[in-house]
RNA sequence: GGGGGAAUGUCCCGAGCGGCAAAGGGGGCGGACUGUAAAUCCGCUGCUUUCAGCUUCGUAGGUUCGAGUCCUACUUCCCCCA
């Protein structure tokens, strides 16, 4: 890391400058590449979920400013990768995916992302790979026989996440042993076609990496790069990604924008500089200045963040809808401010009344209705702003305000009831 | 192949003489204090139509008035011997 400082390509000293750096393969060779040369550089993504999730959002910011400095990203879906199932990380054994949900689940997370990198057909626009498109074709022994051959077992024993299973003597299935030789191969593969030179990713990746970099060399006779990113924690140690409501996915329908401007809102003061150099776009000489206030002043930082950081994911249009919405709840004090998450109830359903109770729940403003009640005993469910303070109220026409009413539980969480 | 352990509140760790909705943490949520922050203190943390009922302790059976706890088989994991 020594070298960091040293940097002279822009690309490479705005990921120091912007705290995204955290290793590198071979510094001084990557940053005369950078230096001379438009670089194609790609970051894998499995395709698990419907969703990336914050924790994914280092990832994707490196590929947004190496298409801002002027350089070619690539988009790797593992479509492929997930067919096998990459069972790093966890001890139980993960259930395999089916082949429709695999697809499905990519074209989700593409959906999800595409207004961080601009795609088509330009010398710096984004590309979007699958590597079913190559491993779902391998043959075994041929693919043993040309690949396999590079690899050491008796090195890839020594590799930081094999190492650690066995010293603890935890299982290492041969599935998840060869999972670094299929993500060594998608990086020649890349480089094959597309003229791939550098493999972007977070650091728990790295052994991955220097394998796909080893293969480069072996098979091609190629210098391949490493690039890795900090994993990104909060001040207080906590792995980032939990608001109110649960994980922080970045497709917005997991995650509604207003969510979304509210998880950044509620960012800790310690975090709010790194944040914005992380996650917004924004020059670091006006980063410097927002993080230099104090106490409530900060306040005011973090809906920079929040805003900058949503416009980046959703759209300007979105941030700047949720950050009014928020103005208006938290500032103005406006019960039912237009643009907080509406659930909508039939009229006949509510025409007898409703116990709050089976309402808060009906609505996911809590996980059942005893735990609506828990929350009543606890103070911390209101309707219309104001506390309810009986179990058993129940909820009439009369609470209505132009048909809508507005359940809350603690001071951020708020739901529009709208009957339709 | 032989022997010995383990699986608990579906977030995690973890106690549990046959009377247990089940100790204690962590995490999470709510309240107070604040600035929609952190720290701190307090409360809650299986479901329901809550003076009660219902479903939980790897799976399936069995013993018993009664089983997380005892027995049998199975599954998975760990350890030791070969």
């Amino acid at each position: 890391m020594s070298a960091a400082h040293r940097f002279r390509s822009e690309f490479l000293r705005t990921f120091v400058e912007r705290g995204a750096y955290y290793d590198c393969s071979a510094p001084e060779d990557l940053d005369a590449l950078f230096g001379k040369e438009r670089v194609t550089a790609y970051i894998g993504f499995d395709c698990t979920a419907p969703s990336l999730h914050v924790g994914s959002l280092v990832q994707l910011m490196t590929l947004r400013r190496l298409q801002q400095a002027g350089h070619r990203p690539i988009l790797l879906m593992g479509g492929g990768t997930t067919k096998a199932g990459d069972p790093s990380g966890k001890d139980e054994t993960r259930l395999l995916l089916t082949p429709e949900k695999i697809e499905d689940n990519k074209n989700a997370i593409v959906a999800g992302v595409r207004h961080l990198l601009k795609f088509g057909d330009g010398p710096t626009d984004a590309i979007l790979v699958d590597n079913a498109e190559w491993l779902d074709k391998l043959e075994y022994i041929p693919f043993l026989r040309e690949v396999g051959k590079h690899f050491s077992v008796n090195r890839m024993m020594t590799m930081e996440s094999v190492k650690l299973r066995l010293e603890r003597e935890q299982p290492l299935s041969f599935l998840e042993f060869n999972y670094s030789i299929m993500q060594a191969y998608d990086f020649v593969e890349l480089y094959k076609r597309y003229g791939c030179r550098l493999q972007s990713s977070g650091s728990d990746q790295w052994g991955n990496v220097v394998s796909g970099i080893d293969l480069g060399r072996r098979m091609e006779n190629v210098q391949l790069f490493g690039l890795t990113t900090p994993l990104i924690t909060t001040a207080s140690g906590a792995k980032m990604g939990k608001t109110v409501a649960g994980a922080v996915w970045l497709n917005a329908d997991q995650v509604s924008p207003y969510d979304y401007w509210q998880f950044w809102r509620n960012t800790e003061d310690k975090d709010v500089g790194r944040f914005l150099k992380l996650f917004t776009d924004l020059p670091v000489a006006e980063i410097a200045r927002l993080a230099a206030l104090q106490g409530a002043e900060l306040n005011e930082a973090k809906k920079i963040l929040a805003t900058e950081a949503t416009a980046i994911l959703h759209g300007r249009d979105a941030a700047d809808a949720a950050a009014e919405t928020s103005r208006k709840a938290f500032e103005e004090g406006v019960g039912a401010a237009a643009g907080l998450p509406t659930f909508e109830i039939a009229r006949d359903k509510l025409g007898a009344g409703m116990a709050v109770t089976a309402l808060a729940h009906a609505a996911g403003l809590t996980t059942s209705a005893g735990d609506a009640r828990r929350q009543i005993e606890g103070g911390g469910l209101r309707l219309n702003d104001k506390p309810v303070s009986d179990v058993k109220a129940v909820v009439t026409e009369q609470d209505l305000n132009d048909g809508v009413l507005k359940l809350s539980v603690g001071k951020k969480k708020h739901i529009l009831i709208k009957v339709v």
